[in-house]
Order: C-alpha cells, then structure tokens, then sequence
DNA sequence: ATGGCCGGAGAATCCGGA
C-alpha cells in the first residue's frame, strides 16, 4: 500500500495536477495539507472520478486537511483528543472567567482508517516568531499531538501521522541554518516536541529510507529557491510501532516541484508491504 | 533545464506562508 503526504498549497488551484500525480504514482491513500477551502468547495466529484473516496475538513480559505482514499475511508475525525484551539487572547492573557471562552479548533487534523491503517493528515502551526502566540500554541498542539499518539500505540494500533511538521529536525535539513537563526522552525523547543513523537516510539519513515544531508519536501516561492535547491525537509511521516514494521520504501517526488502551478511542497511517499 | 512569490478574499491591498 501507498502512503502519501502533500501540502498542496490549495486543492482549487491544483487538483488537476494532483490527480495527475495520483494516476501517475498509483497513490492508495493521500494525505492533503493546505486545502485553503470550506467543505463545500472542495472538488470531491473530481476525486470520486478517479476512484477516491474523500474526508475533508476545511473552515475557510485558510489551513484545511483532507485524505482521499481507494481502499476504504472509515470512522473521520476532524481532530485529535485534546487538540488546542487558538484564540490570541486566550494564548496571551488566559481564559476570561466571564466569557467561558473555548478557543476555536483550526482545520489542521483529520484522521482516517484506510486499509487498516490509521491515518492523519496533519498541518502543524506555522509559529510566526518565536514568542508570538501562534509559537505557543505551536508547541502546545504538537505535545497533544505526541500525547494522543503514545495512547494509540499503547493500544498498538497502526498509524501514519503524516503531514507539513513546519520544524526543521536536523542542521541538515536546510540550506543553511544560520539563514534561520532567532526564527522558527529550528529552535530546540521545535525541536524537542518532534523529537518526542521518537520517543514515545514511532518511526520517522523518510528518515529511515532518505537519510542523506540536504533532501529538501519544500522551496520557497521567492529568490528562484527552487533552481537554487534553497530547502527544508519539513513533510515527514511518523509512523507507530504497529505499521513502522511494514515500511518498505519512501520517496519524495521532487519533480513536482517544477514548472508552472506547482505547489511550493513536492509528495512524500511511504510504501507499505501487506 | 528547475527561473526572479503565491493564493484567497474582495475590490485596495492585506494576510499568511517559512
């Protein structure tokens, strides 16, 4: 079976060239970030078409999480126990006792079972800066995240946490890391709530089959970064104890990155035995 | 060749992205 993370950069401008990628790669199950849409804009009749079954969440033109699938889609969820919402003023101040404020929760998490395995489709919070709210509630969301995750393979079910992680692992991840001194995506806080999801017993599958220095999932739109080859390796998929097994191969399809309307992030490919 | 931001909203730029 065929895994597949992409953040698409909006599913509307490019699902031709999704389903192109989809017949082309023979994709079981693909795992979509950055849909940019509601629920009721998302082209599902295009991805029926092609044999897919879809679960989308989306709220706005902003984040949105899909999987499509052609060996089953069951039991969707739209988020992860405990996943945080963000609400900058919760974030900065805390709750206000008089207005019983929960915060909203982003459309960033979507879960499915496809072929047995479960799977999320997940877009971690950008973080913006370091100190900024949205850098809080970055690492708040990821640590529910790992702790979800650490029920789950105690119950030693098989899952995929595939998606856009938005931290850079490794030095070698990137270009150049003195590029991303003070910023996000590096810090050892980052860093650390990545490095959790290892410890609490997945398997970070490209890592496994694509260890060389310098494999980049993603180029900046701006400064020709792509002819360049100015990356990040920031798509990557955990995997539990139960599925990291079956792991058989990973790719990241850095040709999708080319030409005109492409997505700023290429597919990363996870190959499972049956 | 892989080329100098892009997408969405909505009417002028502005937000978010990393």
């Amino acid at each position: 079976m065929r895994l597949v993370t992409w953040n698409v950069n909006s599913i509307r401008t490019r699902v031709d060239r999704v389903l192109a990628f989809l017949d082309r790669s023979q994709t079981d199950v693909l795992a979509i970030q950055e849909t940019k849409c509601r629920d009721d804009q998302f082209p599902t009749a295009a991805f029926e078409a092609a044999g897919y079954e879809v679960a989308h969440f989306g709220l706005s033109q902003w984040n949105g999480v899909a999987i499509a699938s052609r060996v089953g889609l069951d039991d969707v969820a739209t988020h992860f126990p405990e996943q945080p919402g963000f609400a900058k003023a919760i974030i900065e101040d805390g709750p206000d006792p008089l207005l019983d404020v929960v915060p909203p929760i982003e459309a960033r998490a979507i879960g499915a079972t496809c072929g047995g395995v479960r799977v999320w489709s997940l877009y971690v919070p950008h973080g913006r800066a370091l100190g900024d709210p949205h850098y809080t509630y970055k690492l708040a969301w990821l640590e529910a995240l790992r702790t979800a995750a650490q029920t789950w393979a105690a119950d030693g079910d098989a899952v995929a946490l595939m998606g856009d992680w938005n931290v850079i692992p490794l030095d070698t991840d990137v270009y150049d890391v003195t590029a991303f001194e003070g910023k996000t995506h590096v810090s050892l806080p980052e860093r650390a709530a990545f490095d959790a999801f290892g410890a609490a017993g997945y398997t970070e599958l490209t890592r496994t089959f694509l260890p060389d220095e310098h494999i980049y999932t993603y180029w900046d739109y701006q400064q020709l970064a792509f002819p360049r080859n100015k990356g990040l390796r920031i798509d990557f998929c955990w995997a539990s104890p139960a599925l990291a097994g079956r792991a058989s191969a990973a790719a990241i399809d850095r040709d999708e990155r080319k030409g005109k309307g492409a997505s700023d992030h290429v597919p990363v490919i996870v190959d499972l035995t049956d």
